[in-house]
DNA sequence: TATAATCCCATGTCATACCATAGGTGGTAA
DNA sequence: TTACCACCTATGGTATGACATGGGATTATA
């Protein structure tokens, strides 16, 4: 198995077109997937991607995916509902609908950011806002737990 | 098993290219890896490094879902998000990203500093600073404890 | 027929794969 | 002991190719 992993730039043309990064393609190539699919992000302004596969493997697992106060159908529907399978070009780039732009508020750039065995499409600036907040939020808890450790002592 | 250990200083080129230590390259490819895996450290200015194999071991431990809950969701995105996978040259040399080379304030020198499990890479003046830090405190508390013992008898 | 979507080809830049060299280390034989 | 040789590691340079990106042609659609 391999992950996603990395944060990479890249340009969306006038046409909504956008090079998925090598490696990400590679990992899908592997698995004999030539596309991605996309759905928005029900965590934040961004796209979701993986391969077709996962999707597959969440419907045969859907009954475990209990979210408390949020009917499991009602993701189910949201997810599946919304997300498209984009194929690769051949250079290797896909089309983003123009409606998963809008709500990622992407403009000319997105940003790839691996996540593991998926990955998100960002706006590059918000990606950099919502990773630096959680950066300080990391360092913040790491100052907490070390200061806990000293009053112990 | 074989643990990472010792300090080797190595060249940065000016392509980013630097030598991986000979005894680090030969302990991945025992695991069939030809690349280092690496990410900014969270705990200060130097760059992480491992095997693949751990950073996937971390994808397998974490729960695949819909909708993934807050605390997973950014532990997946500060480790996977700035993690590369960075594959040996012919001659054991891995390209460092270059802002990994910033974040860690690293110029024309990298020391690998061996951790067992992992490594990091670390300007080498900077390693020299927090590694007497280090002494000089377990040097100080040593002191305290031997003059505790003094006074209970 | 006009407009949009998809496919295919073309190009420039940059990364990396490969080759070459130098310095250090250990081993062997004179 | 010393001189020589073989090997390994670190490092420098180069050239090929891959990747990201742009544009046009062809097909679908309204």
């Amino acid at each position: 198995m391999s992950a996603f992993i990395g944060t990479f730039i890249n340009k969306i043309d006038t046409k909504g077109r956008i090079s998925v990064p090598a490696g990400f393609r590679s990992i899908l190539q592997t698995k004999s997937l030539s596309s991605v699919t996309c759905y928005p992000s029900l965590t934040g302004p961004c796209i979701e991607g993986c391969g077709l596969d996962r999707i597959e493997a969440m419907v045969e697992r859907l009954p475990d995916q209990l979210v408390p106060g949020i009917e499991e159908d009602q993701i189910a529907h949201l997810i599946f509902s919304s997300a498209r399978d984009l194929p690769f070009d051949t250079g290797g780039r896909i089309v983003l609908p123009s409606d998963f732009i809008k709500r990622a508020e992407i403009i000319d750039y997105g940003a790839f950011v691996g996540k593991g065995r998926t990955f998100q499409i960002w706006n590059p600036s918000a990606l950099a806002k919502i990773q630096s907040d959680m950066f300080e939020k990391a360092m913040s808890e790491r100052m907490k737990m070390i200061s806990d450790q000293k009053e112990e002592s």
